[in-house]
DNA sequence: CGCCAGCTTGAACGAGGTCAACGGGAGTGG
DNA sequence: CCACTCCCGTTGACCTCGTTCAAGCTGGCG
């Protein structure tokens, strides 16, 4: 996997950091669910914080487990995923730094998670959760804003899946990408990609090889550009967003 | 569509009830959102909210509308969905009574929604909504998890959409359905479908007649019956959830 | 009774999956 | 330093499953 010798596994292969700086210093402090915690009050949420940082394939939790914490993502990236019995397995999403993890309403997980690179992340036990939403009102708040924003994605992303060719459903991962890995929230033309063709197969529910494919035909066609398998540079991005069909029906009447 | 004469149109066909019976007495007033509000504050809600009755194939709103209402579903059916430019639809969901629509903190909103059957829906601005929300903390936590679970349903279908053969597909619709379609939450072994082959087939990402296929195989197997084309009994629940992937990989361990 | 919309069934086709071979870069060891 | 290995990705050939196209069926309603 990388240097330091981690292997795919279930056990985390964790790191806990005891003394981090304050979180007044975090960055994402302003991006992530903790912004709900306003500036005078942040000690507070530093007492009952946790960082812990994540190997390459190693789990976050895994489906089934008890819901402790939850994290946010302050640098890498993980994977979310379900599995069926036969193995078949289909990755819901890609979390980046800002991202929330884990808040459930039910006793145990619903979904695994893993690291795809080193991430470190940021914890909450749910009981301290709990105690900080009902003395924060902007917390709640925010939470609310998070969970609105994934479960919009969570539709897009189900639009993708159910109707979309294999070619489209790249695109759109694409042009997704390019906005998530860049720093400001806007679109690079040119951007990494964190995860492997596997990921990206179980993300579309196509194989590998039709992902590879696709990958080809996208460069082909003078769409994209890649170097090495990992950096994207888009180069024609209107031809992206129209495969991707960013313009859905209703937006063109 | 139905003897009232309604057409497939955008147009809504709605009736406004201007005196409605109070919320107390409410047929969803546990189980809908409106819960978060305390029994003693009712009439508050009362005052707001709106009730109007939508014929089959009208729509609630469209995607690209602006958000001006958070509705609850009272009775009946609908669908939401989204659309691709060239007429491809998915539906993200079927929601019946006691379930939340349109709560969304974008300007504009993403998903269109139809009734299917002769619907009623209770609305609230959503400006009296954030009122509401800034005075009963408890209903901006139902909301939260209201969120929570919708959420969770999406990541379930994700799978389905994603990694699941067409007869895995119908079998896990069925099993939710025989859920949702019962008045008490316990899965019934028989159960109407509300909605046509051509909804299942853009639910499930199948086409029409893949759908038929699948309900001919699964009546051939004896794990169900039809009656007509819109009464399902459920024979052999085991076999059925079985083919659901009911039990996910991480459950068998 | 006849029409029509929605559903089912059959036959042919093709997009994407499967299987297999090859390639290339990184890490390893001689 | 170079050869070897291994893993991951790419490409090609073939095949299968689900779609497409077409015909027939059914049940509700005029």
């Amino acid at each position: 996997m990388n240097s330091l010798g981690s292997t795919v596994s279930s056990e985390p292969r964790a790191t806990y950091s005891l003394d981090e700086q304050l979180c007044a210093g975090c960055p994402i402090r302003n991006f992530a669910f903790c912004a709900g915690v306003p500036e005078k009050d942040l000690s507070r949420l530093a007492i009952v914080r946790t960082v812990r940082t994540f190997e390459p394939g190693t789990a976050l939790f895994e489906e089934g487990d008890e819901v402790t914490h939850i994290y946010a993502v302050v640098s890498g990236c993980v994977r979310t995923y379900k599995m069926l019995a036969d193995g078949r397995r289909q990755i819901i999403g890609f979390t980046m730094a800002g991202g929330l993890l884990g808040l459930s309403f039910a006793d145990l997980h619903e979904t695994s998670v893993e690291a795809i690179e080193t991430t470190r992340v940021c914890g909450i036990a749910r009981n301290d959760l709990m105690q900080l939403m009902d003395d924060y009102h902007s917390l709640e708040r925010r939470l609310l804003f998070f969970l609105g924003q994934r479960l919009s994605a969570a539709q897009d992303q189900m639009l993708v899946l159910g109707r979309k060719t294999p070619l489209e459903k790249l695109a759109s991962m694409l042009c997704c990408l390019s906005v998530k890995m860049s720093d400001d929230g806007s679109a690079q033309p040119v951007f990494r990609l964190p995860m492997s063709r596997t990921d990206i197969a179980d993300y579309l529910g196509l194989t590998i090889e039709t992902v590879s494919r696709s990958f080809s035909r996208l460069r082909a066609e003078g769409i994209i550009d890649l170097s090495g398998r990992d950096i994207v540079e888009v180069r024609d991005r209107d031809r992206l967003e129209q495969l991707a069909g960013k313009q859905t029906a209703s937006r063109l009447r």
